[in-house]
DNA sequence: ATCTATACATAGACAGGCGATGTATAATAA
DNA sequence: TTATTATACATCGCCTGTCTATGTATAGAT
């Protein structure tokens, strides 16, 4: 797993609105999904999740809309919006571009 | 250029150990060298690496000596400690760990 | 009756990057 | 001559995101 927190900042932001991007999701889920498929190389907790959320939320990146789901919980789904839809290709080139940088200098010749 | 300054937290390190694994390097220099190597995608500035650089040598990961350069000016050298080599090993696993993560909570398909 | 899982929320501690600023020298340009 | 740029070190303080801990509430299982 990683240990390292600082390595985690920059990037729960695009992986929260590639997630939103392909589907309405609730915070717990995406939470679950995400130490899922990194076998838990990752292991968000909400301390990390819903203030991320928040901030999202409040550049209009993405939207939220309360529901009570099957097993009678309430959720509060989110959405992407136009604008996030606009910052998340943003994000990802910066990635690409950030994650290819950092292998060049991790390479083994200087 | 990556403009997100979150995004470069827990990469300075390594790189720096990365770089002083293969050579004894002074701060100016690796400066410049880092900004090169990425065409300058990363612009690293003295608040950024000095800091780092004290940092590393108080947990002993790194050492430095003063020289006096053939330009006259003085110069500090750093060279990489046997417990800086070992810590590098292990971040740059965790930097394999961490990218191939990201990489798959950013493809398409979630 | 107790524990676990679900599902939300937030306060405060912590720490690293970055802009700004500072010192000093050498070389170059105006 | 003077001003600027490049070299080379250093540090202060702001900012911001992550994480631990804590809290509320409910449903289901033990």
């Amino acid at each position: 797993m990683v240990a390292n927190s600082d390595l985690m900042r920059g990037v729960a932001e695009p992986i929260i609105l590639n997630f939103l991007n392909n589907k309405k999701m609730y915070g717990y889920e995406i939470i679950k999904l995400v130490n899922e498929k990194t076998n838990n190389a990752f292991q968000w907790k909400e301390g990390t999740l819903y203030p991320c959320l928040h901030r999202l939320e409040a550049a209009k990146l993405i939207e939220s809309e309360w529901q009570i789901a099957e097993n009678n919980k309430p959720r509060k789904y989110y959405t992407l919006t136009r604008k996030g839809a606009a910052i998340l290709v943003e994000k990802k080139e910066e990635w690409a571009v950030f994650a290819k940088s950092v292998n060049v200098l991790l390479s083994a010749t200087v």
